[in-house]
RNA sequence: GGGUGUUUAGCUCAGUUGGUAGAGCGGCAGCCUUACAAGCUGUAGGUCGCAGGUUCGACCCCUGCAACACCCACCA
């Protein structure tokens, strides 16, 4: 076997053994357990998140395999409507080709064609990563099954009235002219200014101070072109009079009403606000209860139109705003303009200003959906992990407005409805049903709707979509609904709660029975990993390992601001100076796993899967030491167990009991911790240690070494099966070498059951002695390490006082005991005797000395046990000074009491004992 | 303007019904001890953000405050 262990070498070849083996598809026993991976965009590569997301999945995904359930994972891509067309777009510009040249079939056909070529690239790294996915069910959302189901649903939602078109303003994406719902605009605070214009009453009017003007106030002066009129709050004293006037809208030959409405706030301002309809969401709703006219003065990609004086037609929204400036400054009627922090709506795709427009679109009727999907989180029919996300989508569910599901986009499942000459909507799943439907002949002329749907309205049908509904399938009865969706918190709203409402509705059924909500991935100093911040990291570079050259060219080429690429080479130079090394999947997996505590983002520090690779090389080598001593060995036979061997069974019986707790409450951290500190610090700390002697030791009996060496072989065995889910390679890489000398048969540890706590056997009194052992060899450590004494140095122990249940340990395990503190001699001394000069550690009631014989440094012996005495003065005083509280005493429990009082006594027993070794090492000087 | 989360060792984080504060990494000292220097042994380091309260007892429960992060929201 290699001296440490090679990642490489294994992990490619095992995956593909496993995929053609068919280990990943369900066994078709056991009780079904079913995992849906939200589909990643297909123009998408593997990111961190992902990798995240898809080892906790598979951890599931494999420890439930190994219980013995019928287990399904299944993948498959988003068509990603918008990030899909705009990425073959901008491919096909870059050849001097615009989609309107080719037109939307052949653009289309390009996409399909982009998609053969590419959009397998993430399945591919989902392989590296070790997902037991079932690949030959994987699915992408525009699959003509899926799509049948997609337009299934459209038809039946808008036959039962809860798909509706209508003119509505939405938020308007002037770039990609196409609508996009409220949840794809990010509004961020940006510097402004506040204009204040004078409009000028008409008929004579005049202001309560007698001016003949009213200001208003505007962050968007262009879009004045089309007020249809003022707003002044109904209690505002200062315009009342003014109500049912009118005023004369400058730079246009319109005059428009003063109306009162308490939408205004009279503190802020003047008072008096500029009502845009078709312009602004307020102004909409305001226009509405008005009855206000509704000027759209934009173009689909937000020119001023014909509707506004000819000056302006045909100038883009920011020429228009400034000309309109101009042209009221010209004219005097500028007040004053202010700085101005403002939110301003973008479009998260396109980075463009949102523009609210009105247009014709789709939209659901949400809240016939919305309610019992609330109900089935209130029930519990659905759970979160953590908790606290209910909250989120509690109050995201009750606030719920209609949805925009149209998208003025080629790429998409297009929606399946037809006009006549008239405009008349007709709904069917294709154009024949319509006219069966509607009873049309074949000479009436339709015309197919040239909206797709938003992708969320198909990736909501994700769970029930891929396992053949609205046939009912054998796969959709089994594993439908599914055991968990594991997600970010960052598409609770755009997916989750989605899915939860149309599969409720579908189905009758909730998608998922739990939700476990991971926190999103940063870098080592907490910032979210971005293209443009240039701080991301591949978690397939972290696997192979990448030059620094090679990071810097990834993380600044095809940047969208390329004056980035100077800082962020300088930051990468500093967090990377040799690049990244190689740490090997299994090493990236069991950080994920140990990242991964509740609620909380996770900061990705290089350290730390540097610490888990150590761990695996452990594993490694720990395997290699067992190997190399039982592989020749006779191991059939009578066989004896040892204390060691019981207790290490009995540490193994305890971990797989937290393991299981761990994992079943999905918390992948502490599963992570309980194996890390079992195999480090108890199978390789300790019993590795304690088999040595007895393995060595020419006299041992021949039942004894079988035993033993059974007995490494079996834990080891459990361990590595234990550790599977998470650590598949490397486990299974080992397994196959182990496995055989334990008579266990098997082509791979994945479909080996999942050790069980039950086969072991709980042992307090092996647990206790050895737990003992330990104590005096920490004891003994500390005395060499503190007195300089050579490790290889034996030395003599001397014991004092202590009880039966002390003696009784020592017997169990002194030749252990010697081996493992070095010592050449154990000696029990009276308790009248009188010790010669030593070093001295307290164990519970016992004394432990070391016999200076001229090893020893009584000064710095001298100098350690007050220290030692010093600190246990303090815990005294601490524990005395809760016993001298009468409260305490009187309401604790007495177990509680009883127990301090036993610590009291047993630390004032160590101090005295202390105290007279000190005098006496002092006497001695 | 609402809401949520976080605040524990130099760093990154655990801390499961209130009863002796833990790990990894890093630091320091010593070790090539026949699985492992990607290792071994020892060791230092914390008034658990601040101020109150409840309690015999608070990292943990309650109130307030502060800082940071995120989400939602129509203030022109």
């Amino acid at each position: 076997m290699e001296s440490s262990f090679d990642p490489h070498a294994l992990e490619q070849s095992l995956y593909r053994e496993w995929e053609q083996a068919g280990y990943f598809e369900p066994t078709g026993n056991g009780k079904p357990y079913c995992i849906m991976i939200p589909p990643p965009n297909v123009t998408g590569s593997l990111h961190m998140g992902h990798a995240f997301q898809h080892t906790l999945m598979d951890t599931l995904i494999r420890y439930r395999r190994m219980k013995g359930d019928n287990a399904l994972w299944q993948a498959g891509t988003d068509h990603a409507g918008i990030s899909t067309q705009m990425l073959v777009e901008r491919q096909l510009n870059g050849r001097g080709i615009s989609k309107a040249d080719i037109g939307r079939d052949a653009f289309v056909e390009k996409v399909w064609e982009w998609k053969a070529a590419s959009g397998g690239r993430i399945s591919e790294q989902m392989r590296r990563m070790g997902s037991s996915i079932d690949w030959s069910r994987e699915r992408f959302t525009m699959d003509e099954g899926f799509s049948r189901a997609v337009r299934e649903a459209f038809v039946r939602l808008y036959d039962e009235g809860l798909i509706y078109r209508g003119r509505r303003l939405v938020n308007w994406d002037p770039q990609l002219k196409t609508a996009i719902s409220d949840l794809e605009v990010e509004s961020n605070e940006e510097q402004g200014s506040l204009w204040h214009f004078r409009y000028p009453l008409a008929d004579g009017a005049r202001t309560a101070e007698g001016r003949d003007f009213i200001v208003v106030a505007t962050t968007r002066p262009e879009t004045m072109l089309g007020d249809t009129a003022v707003a002044v709050h109904p209690d505002d004293a200062r315009y009342s009079g003014l109500v049912g006037k009118r005023v004369r809208l400058p730079l246009t030959d319109r005059e428009i009403p003063i109306i009162a409405d308490t939408y205004v706030d009279p503190a802020f301002g003047s008072g008096c606000v500029k009502i845009t309809p078709a312009h602004d969401f307020n102004d909409y709703a305001v226009g509405q209860r008005h009855d206000l006219p509704m000027i759209n003065i934009f173009t689909v990609d937000a020119h001023i139109n014909d509707a506004a004086p000819a000056a302006y037609r045909g100038l883009d929204r920011a020429e228009a705003r400034k000309r309109v400036v101009a042209d009221l400054t010209s004219v005097g009627l500028i007040e004053k303009i202010e700085d101005h922090k403002l939110m301003v709506p973008r479009g998260d795709r396109s980075d463009a200003i949102i523009e609210p427009l009105l247009t014709d679109q789709w939209f659901v009727a949400i809240d016939a959906l919305a309610k019992p999907a609330i109900e089935a989180v209130q029930r519990g029919d659905i759970e979160f992990v953590p908790k606290q996300y209910e909250n989120l989508y509690f109050a995201w569910m009750r606030d719920i407005r209609d949805w925009c599901i149209s998208r003025q986009q080629w790429w998409g499942h297009r929606i399946p409805a037809w006009y006549d000459a008239e405009g008349t909507i007709y709904v069917a799943r294709d154009e024949a049903e319509v006219r069966r439907k509607y009873n049309l002949a074949d000479n009436v002329a339709l015309r197919a709707e040239e909206d797709v749907l938003e992708t969320w309205f198909s990736s909501a049908m994700w769970t029930f979509g891929t396992l053949g509904w609205p046939e009912k399938t054998r796969e959709l009865e089994m594993y439908h609904p599914t055991d968990v969706l594991v997600t970010g918190h960052d598409i609770i709203f755009f997916w989750v709660a989605r899915m939860i409402m149309m599969t409720l509705h579908f189905m009758g059924e909730v998608p998922f029975r739990k939700v476990h909500i991971t926190g999103l991935v940063r870098d080592a100093e907490g910032q979210k990993m971005s293209k443009t911040r240039g701080n991301g990291l591949d978690p397939l570079d972290v696997v192979d390992g990448i030059s620094l050259t090679d990071l810097i060219t990834k993380r600044t080429e095809g940047l969208m601001q390329p004056q980035m690429a100077k800082a962020i080479e300088k930051a990468t130079r500093r967090d990377f100076p040799d690049g990244i090394p190689s740490y090997g999947t299994d090493a990236l997996r069991f950080a994920y796993c140990a990242f991964a505590s509740t609620g909380r983002d996770v900061r990705f520090d290089l350290k730390r899967i540097e610490g888990y690779r150590n761990f695996c090389n452990k594993l490694w080598n720990a395997t290699k030491f067992v190997l190399m001593n039982t592989e020749g060995a006779n191991l059939s036979g009578p066989a004896e167990e040892t204390l060691a061997d019981r207790w290490i069974g009995s540490r193994l019986r305890r971990m797989l009991n937290e393991a299981e707790r761990a994992i079943e409450s999905y918390r992948f951290d502490l599963l992570a911790n309980v194996i890390y500190d079992f195999a480090w610090h108890e199978y390789c700390d300790w019993y590795l240690e304690l088999t040595k002697p007895l393995l060595w030791d020419e006299g041992a009996s021949a039942e004894v070494q079988r035993g033993t060496r059974r007995s490494l072989l079996k834990v080891l065995e459990m361990l590595l099966r234990a550790a599977h889910p998470i650590i598949p390679f490397i486990t299974d890489a080992l397994w196959r070498r182990v496995a055989p000398l334990n008579g266990i048969a098997g082509e791979t540890i994945m479909v080996a059951p999942y050790p069980e706590a039950a086969d072991l056997t709980n042992d307090p009194f092996a647990e206790a002695a050895i737990e003992w052992l330990k104590g005096v060899v920490l004891a003994v450590r500390t005395i060499r390490g503190e007195m300089n004494i050579k490790p290889g140095q034996t030395l003599t122990l001397l014991l004092q006082g202590g009880g039966n249940a002390d003696r009784e340990r020592l017997t169990a395990t002194e030749s252990l005991l010697k081996r493992m503190a070095k010592l050449e001699r154990v000696e029990w001394l009276a308790d009248g005797d009188e010790p010669p000069p030593a070093a001295m550690q307290i164990v519970g009631e016992l004394k432990l000395m070391v016999p200076l014989a001229g090893l020893i440094d009584v000064a710095a012996e001298r100098a350690r046990l007050e220290k030692e005495i010093a600190r246990r003065r303090q815990e005294l005083a601490r524990i005395e000074s809760k016993l001298g509280n009468a409260g305490f005493v009187a309401k604790a429990p007495a177990d509680v009491v009883a127990k301090e009082r036993e610590r009291a006594a047993e630390i004032q027993n160590a101090i005295d004992t202390l105290t007279t070794q000190q005098a006496a090492l002092e006497s001695l000087a």
